[in-house]
DNA sequence: ATACTAATATCA
DNA sequence: GATATTAGTATG
């Protein structure tokens, strides 16, 4: 008889003995018996007979986990704090029963400016960050990068942000690359996901493009991993395991051999100051493009109504960008300062005219917009107007506009994503009103307007990252007018100089936000959050307080910046307490926190989150 | 994570 | 006092 430590996948447990007649191997996925329910496990290694009583394996399938995956999940485990089982339920094993890879020998041809030649040729040597600005055809260095890969009869994975699962790149690869290039995400039907697995096993798709969960299919020979706009923050899971995609990307990198190229217009501080940069300078002198600084909070002036109508009786289409979704964020009582509330949640309810309902953002719960305030029966107002209000003063004021909005309400499938993006490229719709949504990488030459309203919303997050997401928005959204026509852009802040400076140099930003964070904060420090929630407010600030203490008596390990309520105190009826630790070695980082952890709380490592 | 058990709050 | 809800604990 033998006997094998096994991680149950996706459990939060520790590993488990069990018993089995056949010799197993590290990685293989069995069927076993917990609590008399059926489970799947993946055997990590062959033990002695224990003292405890065990169950034998129930069955063995003809699955197993490669080496890479066996250690990336360790990797991911031991980091990002979870269960070996949960860290390796994020991998889809390889199968003994798929057939080997067949070589094609297809010629892919690639026309490259010299400054995108040299740049693919610097990246395929050595890995590192692709810092080139919109319009400068990174796509077209990716895609060459692929090319080499493909030839070299090894494949590639191909990372982007959730939205960025454009229908365009898409399109581009499949036009370039054929069947050999197939898109992977979570919301793929169940009919379409095994079909797309099954073509990644037998090796039929060598290039996988998708989403964070697109580093962790069976494929074979993986050569490079390409990360597009690294610096978005959708790389980081918000679950457990609190993993970020682009730092394990560079992790599978060194455990595969294979290269990692991280490539943005906005680098984030962190790959800027630890990656090897190669720059591409815009290919073409910029089209002209006007800026202009505007006053105020977030609000749609006459003037900037009168400059919608302007440009698009040009024939020009504009973007509307703003960092809230709905009609307005608040409602409050002029009369007793009273504003409504979620009563789960410590935070505003959000005011869904249409809907004919105020909802919480953050539990979902909603009611009937109230008619008067709860409180004193005066009349509410509202506060931090919405993209959906917006959308209802376009419609009101300039009735022969078509306007589209673009946000989590509305853009909630893959379709209405094509769609939405096909009619703006068919010039069926004039102008975009959208949040951080409008970022990410879409690219039409006619956008002569662009209109970034409520900035400092943004620059004024609790975070030491505020600054850094503020200006990456105002580049990339900036970047999205212009492309071929003469541009304006409207930018709403009241600190207009900090945005002026670095107009046309995000590296001279990059440069001067790190000096500011000497000591303090990435890329020269590392952070973790602890966070702890709790329905009895008084245990979970007892057990945040334990947990500090312990921590301070840890010695020097690592630094305690803060320990006490979450900013957002209370979520779903769960009040809210973290700490936020500091150490310049991640190792003691790590160290600190592996002392005082009991499972009573959450871990995140390098957040990105702070709420 | 989840099933099960102990502890505690809720209610007629 | 019985039952519903919540917290604590072990899982092989």
């Amino acid at each position: 008889m033998n006997f094998y430590e096994v991680a149950v996948l996706g459990r939060k447990i520790a590993p488990l003995t069990y018993t089995s007649d056949e010799k197993l191997q590290e990685g293989r996925r069995v069927i076993l018996l917990l609590q008399g329910r059926e489970v799947e496990g993946v055997v990590l290694k062959a033990v002695e007979k224990p003292s405890f009583k065990t169950e034998p394996v129930q069955r063995i399938t003809s699955f197993v986990y490669a080496s890479w995956q066996m250690e990336t999940a360790r990797f991911i485990a031991g980091y990002y704090r979870c269960q070996l089982g949960e860290a390796l339920a994020l991998f889809h094993p390889y199968s003994f029963l798929s057939s080997h890879p067949k070589r094609s020998d297809l010629a892919w041809r690639s026309t490259l400016t010299p400054a995108q030649s040299e740049a693919a040729d610097r990246l395929a040597d050595a890995g590192g960050l692709l810092f080139a600005p919109t319009g400068s055809g990174k796509t077209e260095v990716y895609f060459e990068l692929f090319a080499q890969t493909l030839k070299k009869g090894k494949s590639a994975i191909f990372l982007m942000p959730e939205i960025s699962l454009t229908p365009q790149m898409q399109k581009r690869l499949q036009a370039r690359f054929g069947d050999l290039a197939v898109i992977w995400h979570s919301r793929l039907s169940k009919k379409k996901r095994e079909e797309t697995l099954q073509k990644i096993r037998e090796g039929a798709a060598r290039i996988v493009a998708g989403p964070r969960s697109a580093l962790f299919l069976p494929l074979d020979q993986i050569g490079l991993i390409v990360v597009d706009e690294e610096h978005d923050d959708s790389y980081k899971a918000h679950s457990r395991p609190r993993y970020h995609a682009r730092d394990v990307a560079l992790y599978m990198g060194k455990v595969l051999g294979a290269k990692v190229v991280l490539g943005s217009a906005t680098p984030s501080a962190t790959s800027y100051a630890r990656q090897p940069v190669t720059r591409i300078a815009s290919p073409y002198i910029q089209t002209q493009k006007r800026y202009l600084f505007e006053s105020g909070g977030c609000s749609l002036t006459t003037d900037m109504l009168a400059r919608i109508e302007r440009h698009v009786k040009a024939g020009g289409q504009a973007m509307i960008f703003l960092p809230t979704r709905a009609n307005y964020k608040y409602l409050y009582c002029e009369g007793c300062g009273h504003t409504l509330t979620c009563p789960f949640c410590s935070v505003g309810m959000s005011l869904h005219s249409k809907k004919r309902a105020v909802r919480c953002h953050y539990c979902g719960y909603a009611e009937r917009i109230p008619s008067a305030c709860p409180q004193c029966g005066q009349v509410m107002r509202n506060d931090r107007m919405g993209t959906a209000e917006v959308v209802a003063l376009l419609e009101e004021n300039l009735p022969n506009v078509r306007v589209q909005q673009f946000d989590k309400d509305t853009i909630t499938t893959a379709n209405k994503l094509q769609k939405a993006l096909d009619r703006f490229a068919k010039k069926e719709v004039d102008v975009l009103v959208g949040t951080q949504m409008l970022a990410k990488g879409h690219d039409y030459p006619d956008v002569t307007l662009a209109l970034i309203l409520g900035l400092d919303y943004l620059l004024a997050m609790p975070d030491y990252r505020a600054r850094e997401r503020a200006m990456s928005l105002f580049v990339q959204i900036a970047g999205r007018a212009g492309r071929s026509r003469e541009a304006e852009v409207v930018v709403q802040t009241n600190q207009p100089d900090f945005f002026r400076d670095f107009l046309n140099d995000y590296e001279g930003f990059l440069k001067e936000e790190i000096a500011d964070r000497e000591g303090l904060y990435p890329p020269h420090a590392f952070l973790c959050r602890l966070l702890f929630a709790a329905k009895d407010f008084q245990r979970g600030e007892t057990a945040m307080r334990r947990v500090e203490t312990a921590l301070r008596n840890l010695g020097g390990l690592a630094e305690v910046v803060g320990a006490g309520q979450a900013p957002i105190e209370r979520i779903a009826g769960k009040w809210r307490f973290h700490i936020l630790l500091r150490s310049a070695s991640r190792a003691n980082l790590l160290k600190a926190v592996a002392a005082v952890e009991d499972g009573r709380f959450e871990v995140d490592m390098d957040p990105v989150d702070f709420a």
